[in-house]
Formats: C-alpha cells, sequence, structure tokens
DNA sequence: ACTTTGAATTGGAGCGCTCCAACGGTCTAT
DNA sequence: ATAGACCGTTGGAGCGCTCCAATTCAAAGT
C-alpha cells in the first residue's frame, strides 16, 4: 500500500540500500550488472525517490524561492520567466509564492521559503520594508527585484525607476506638456522611486513648480477615481503618467468614458511594458523594464551569493527605455479650457 | 555556524528535544512555564523549524502542487486565485510550477511534485494525455482543471467548453452571421472541446455546411496569420470565434492593421473572461468561465479524495456565460464582398 | 501509609535518504 | 607468496524532526 522506498527497491534487486542510492545519483561507480538490476526493480516498484528525505539527508534543497508580489500583473509573468529560465540552467528547482499585493503575506511566504531551507530568495516587487528584511538574518541569500529604492546590505536587481520616471517626463515635455500629472503606484514597492524621478524629471524640464502627483496604485481600478477627480477640474492636465500599464489602462477605460480622445485631449504612458501595453487597440506610450534580464540577473546574483562569500551587496541597475505607441502626442493647440470633447479620434 | 536546530532550543532551554517539539506544535499539555522558557530560547537562537525534517518525520506535506500551462495568461492567474483562496482556509500550502505550454515540462513538473511528496495536485490548463495521467498512478489524488476533455478516470473541474462555443456561435447566428470561423486553439487542452461546440452550434443553427475550423492557437501571436490568410480569401467570413481572449486580442490588432471595422466588417468573440477582455478599449464578446469558483472546486475536489476513498471520478462541470461586449454586431448588410473597409468605428 | 490518577516531561525509535569508513575481492608489483 | 592498489559494494551513523511508551512527580483517594 505505502510508497515503496529504496529499501523495497534494494531487497527487490538483492543489493544494499546504499547501492540503489549510488544508482540514483548515477554514480560512475557501479557496474551495468547492479545498475540495470536496481533500475529494473525501480521500474517495477514504481519507485520514485522521496526528495525531501534526501534534501533531509543532503541538507541541499538545489531550490530557490520566488516572491512575486501579483500574479495578476503581466509584468510579473515576465520576470518569473527570466528567473526560471536561468534557474533551468543551473538545475536549480523554483518555489513560487503568490504575494497577493500585501506585506503580511509576503512575511508569511519568506518564512515559509526558511522554513523549507530554499537556497535562495528572489523577492519580486515585494513590499516589505528593510527591518523585516534585516530580520531574515543573512542566513539564505536574498535578491530584492523590481522594488524601486535602494535597500542597504540587500542585492537588488532592479530598473533604473527614477530615469525611467524622467523618461516619460522628458517624452511628455518634448511634445509641449506643462500640466503633466502623476499617478503615483501607491503602496507599491516602485512608487516612490517613480515619484521622485518625476519631480526631478518636471524640475529639469524647468516646469518644477506644476509637479502634481495624485495618489492612485498599481492596478486598473486604482485609476478611476483619480481621473474623474482630474476631469472635473477647471484646468485639468494635458498629460498623464501613470505608475504602471495596468494603471494607465484603467485611465485609459475611464478616459474614454467621459468621452476624451487619447492622446487628442489627453496624452497617457504607462510604465513597464508590459504585453497589454502592446494590445494595438491600446497602444499605450510606456517605459520598458528589461523583465527577461532582470529575471536571469535575479538568480545570477543568489548564484554568487551562494558561491563566494563575496561582500558589500550586489547591485544590478538595468535602463529603462522609452517605447513610443499612440497614447501620446502634442498637447491640444491653445485650448486652456477644453471646451467640449471633440478631438480625433487615435489610429 | 549552522541554523540551529530543534536539540539547540532544547539545551539552551534546559529542557528535552520532544518538550521544544510540542512548543513547536502548540500542544496544550506543556505549562506556561516551560512553553515560555521555549519560546524564549527559539526566539534568541533565531529559531526556524525544519519544514523538510518535520514533512520526513511527519509523512505529511500539507502542500498541494499547482502546475499551470501558462504564466502569461491572465485566464490561469485568476483559477490560480481561487485555488490559493480554497487551499489557505485548509491549512494548505500551495506550490506552483509552470508549466511553459509544453507537455515535457509539465511531466516535468509533476514528477517534481510527486517527488516532493505533495498531497494533491491540481494540473491547470495542463496538456499532458491520458496514458501519462495514468501512468501518474492512484497514490497522489490529482484533478484536471480547465482542460475540455473527459479524463476517465480523473476528477476534473472545468466549463462547459462545449455549450461555451455553442453559446458563443448562437450569439452570433442570432445577429444574422453564417459565415462563422472557429480558430481554433491547437494544442491547447481545451481546443477539441471548443471546435466541437462550434460544430454543433453550427449545425444546430442550420449553418452546419458552413463549418469553417483554422489551426491557430491560444496566444496572441498564434491569430495573424491566420487573420492574414482570412482577409486575403474572397469571401472571408462575417464572424470570427476565437479559442480564448488572448487569441482574440491578437486578432483584433491583425483586423485593425488590415483596416477592418469591428464588428462593422467583421464581428469577433473571444473565449475566457479575462481582464484583456474587458478593457474598455479592446472591450471584446466573449464567453465567461468562472475562474475563481473553478479554483476552488480544484481544492475542494482533491480535499474530498483526501478524506474519502469514495470511487468513481468526481466531475464539476461549470456553466459558461455569454458576455457581450463591443466586438459582435450584425454583419454587414448585402456586402457578400466588402468592396472596401469603411465601417463605422466601433464605440 | 499506600495505591491510584493524571498531567508534565523525556528517551528512543523511526521517517527515507546520503555518505563515509570499511570490506571483500581481483589484479598487479615486488 | 605477500603487500599494495583499486574497484564495487555494504553497514551504519546521521540529517532534524515526530510520536509513542515510559517515567517522574504531585495531588487525590482509600
Amino acid at each position: 500500500m505505502n510508497r515503496p522506498t529504496m529499501e523495497d527497491v534494494a531487497e527487490r534487486a538483492n543489493v544494499s540500500r546504499a547501492l540503489v542510492s549510488l544508482v540514483m545519483n548515477n554514480s560512475p561507480q557501479v557496474s551495468d550488472e547492479k545498475r540495470e538490476s536496481v533500475l529494473r526493480a525501480a521500474e517495477e516498484l514504481g519507485y520514485r525517490p522521496n526528495l525531501v528525505a534526501r534534501n533531509l539527508a543532503k541538507q541541499r534543497t538545489h531550490t530557490i524561492g520566488v516572491l512575486v508580489d501579483d500574479f495578476r500583473n503581466p509584468f510579473f509573468g515576465e520576470v518569473v520567466d527570466g528567473i526560471e529560465a536561468e534557474a533551468a540552467e543551473h538545475d536549480l528547482r523554483v518555489l513560487i509564492l503568490n504575494g497577493h499585493r500585501d506585506t503580511w503575506r509576503e512575511l508569511d511566504a519568506i518564512e515559509t521559503f526558511l522554513q523549507l531551507r530554499v537556497e535562495g530568495m528572489a523577492l519580486v516587487g515585494a513590499r516589505i520594508g528593510d527591518d523585516d528584511l534585516a530580520r531574515i538574518g543573512t542566513a539564505t541569500p536574498c535578491v530584492i527585484v523590481a522594488s524601486g529604492t535602494v535597500h542597504p546590505g540587500t542585492d537588488t536587481v532592479g530598473t533604473d525607476d527614477r530615469r525611467g520616471a524622467e523618461l516619460a517626463v522628458e517624452h511628455l515635455a518634448a511634445l509641449g506638456h506643462t500640466r503633466i500629472v502623476h499617478m503615483d503606484g501607491g503602496s507599491n514597492a516602485s512608487a516612490a522611486e517613480r515619484s521622485t524621478g518625476y519631480e526631478s524629471g518636471m524640475r529639469a524640464a524647468g516646469i518644477g513648480e506644476l509637479i502634481d502627483i495624485r495618489p492612485a496604485g498599481d492596478d486598473e481600478a486604482d485609476a478611476l477615481a483619480v481621473i474623474d477627480a482630474l476631469l472635473a477640474e477647471e484646468n485639468p492636465p494635458t498629460a498623464i503618467f501613470a505608475f504602471n500599464d495596468l494603471l494607465a489602462a484603467g485611465a485609459l477605460n475611464r478616459l474614454a468614458d467621459a468621452g476624451m480622445a487619447v492622446p487628442g485631449d489627453v496624452s497617457l504612458i504607462g510604465f513597464d511594458n508590459t504585453f497589454i501595453s502592446a494590445l494595438r487597440h491600446l497602444s499605450l506610450t510606456t517605459i520598458n523594464q528589461p523583465k527577461l534580464a532582470m529575471g536571469r540577473l535575479a538568480v545570477g546574483t543568489l548564484l554568487q551569493r551562494l558561491s563566494d562569500g563575496s561582500d558589500g551587496p550586489i547591485r544590478h541597475m538595468l535602463k529603462p527605455e522609452l517605447v513610443v505607441r499612440g497614447t501620446t502626442g502634442p498637447p491640444p493647440s491653445g485650448r486652456p479650457h477644453p471646451g467640449g470633447p471633440s478631438g480625433p479620434h487615435r489610429t
């Protein structure tokens, strides 16, 4: 009834348990004869090595844990793809846990990883603070991925969010916009950096006095109220820099509802360059993050940490890139108070 | 240097290892005094129970494995949300592995689950065949989620894909369409059922002789060539039923490129009702699958299998629902060969 | 004073595996 | 013939935990 163990295989093949172990780890120093007889016995019994026992005995799990902030956001899916690709090349198993955009659940997931004795962790878009991070301890290597702020003492892989935000503002300013509003990412880990970048971008463009940040969030739904509020104002912005693509998509929806033409009446730019922004019908101008590369680098960092004891945090800061699509254009000409939504449709 | 073990905690608290174990499992029959002293010692040492050892000793892992066909497809994300919600309520850990739309990698993931001794598996959108399924054996409960065909002898949770496809055809037929093409899902697990439903729907509508299935796939990119081919024909369809939302989104892109108005020149319907279809700028008519409910039911099924030994496969077949949005409408009137793409823009 | 009960605590065996030291065997060198 | 080297194989200890039976000790019953 019970799962067959190594002992069972050994008995059936008339060898010792140790020999079965050698075969299962394909040790070269087993005679072909015995090897085959062991493999046959294993096959016949439907034997499957018990990784739990093996991990305990070996004191190694060959596993890394990946904490993903939010499965719904396609951004993370692509980062995970990169992680998995790199991990596979190094014979590492990847365990994925979902943070559900919630600090408490993140901590829970990390605790699980630690108890499962993963050999490293990649926290992708995690929202936990530096104090929590410190409490994790240094026993298990840990890399923070795509979480904006520079965490002292922790390895990080990320895009230069600040620079990315600056690129967005530069692009809009170059088109002639001045009343550029930033819809902030709320509790998202990258929110602060992108806000900062927005501010410095505005100042660099000589329109620092027009800095206008609205608290929003990082999900489609978070855009609705903000857009409504914006449109109700007497002097609405001519351009909006949304924290990410999801938020921008939500904004696009609401703007369409309100009969505003994009980019005729208002320009919109997102962040992340997820596949959503590339959908022809959204055609969202955005800032690209090298998602796959980030995933691969995350694993690379972990491996480096695992092999040598180099001190000093490893930091990879990747370059963001402006991707111009259809939601940005020059501001509506000479109409400080747009009389009515009648701009041309986007193509 | 090494991770502290129970033994270390016991020594520091001047108790036996067994007592520490009792405390860690918060057994009620430990004196408050000892409990506190153990907890304090654990805290001071930074002790973290070793789940690997515990799982081995307990012969239980309290873990279920979830194999996801494709992280990029938002459909799966929502199913996983349901799974996690239900699992959390039953104190089950959820391990997620990515199948990358590849049978071989799926089998690999399943093998990993089995070796890790998960207590159950949910295969979401898996592409493996019944023979592979059989080879897994009955030792570990396994539920197939959202994989169209009825797998004999295996528990399944799914939407009635066939009926869903019929709904799609009914809707199009009711609008007056007859030349309705189905873009097939290729190797996707649900492809066959939806094709069948398309066929029966066509026959039920009295247009069985117009059945026209084109091999496509389940990803955006898979739509391009098919749309191109369709548009090059002398008598292109007036309606397209795409295998899923992603494929429909790709089709929408290509149709826009070609200057075709949707639904003016051609109607389009997807499947899944992912958040993508709800984006106002796509506004894709689609067939809803109760994704969250499917996830919860999957875990429910596993739990049922785990508790009793009821024989006979458990099957949950949920009801699909038509969600009418903006990509379907009546066929272009009296224009067998549309002279030029000049239909009205969608709102 | 004695046993009885019961609650709190402990030692030890065991979960399925790995890994090391030791073993028997054949083969070559002295 | 004896020692050494080497290869394939094996028993046993140990990984960190759980769980059972056994033990201690205090309070209660006779």
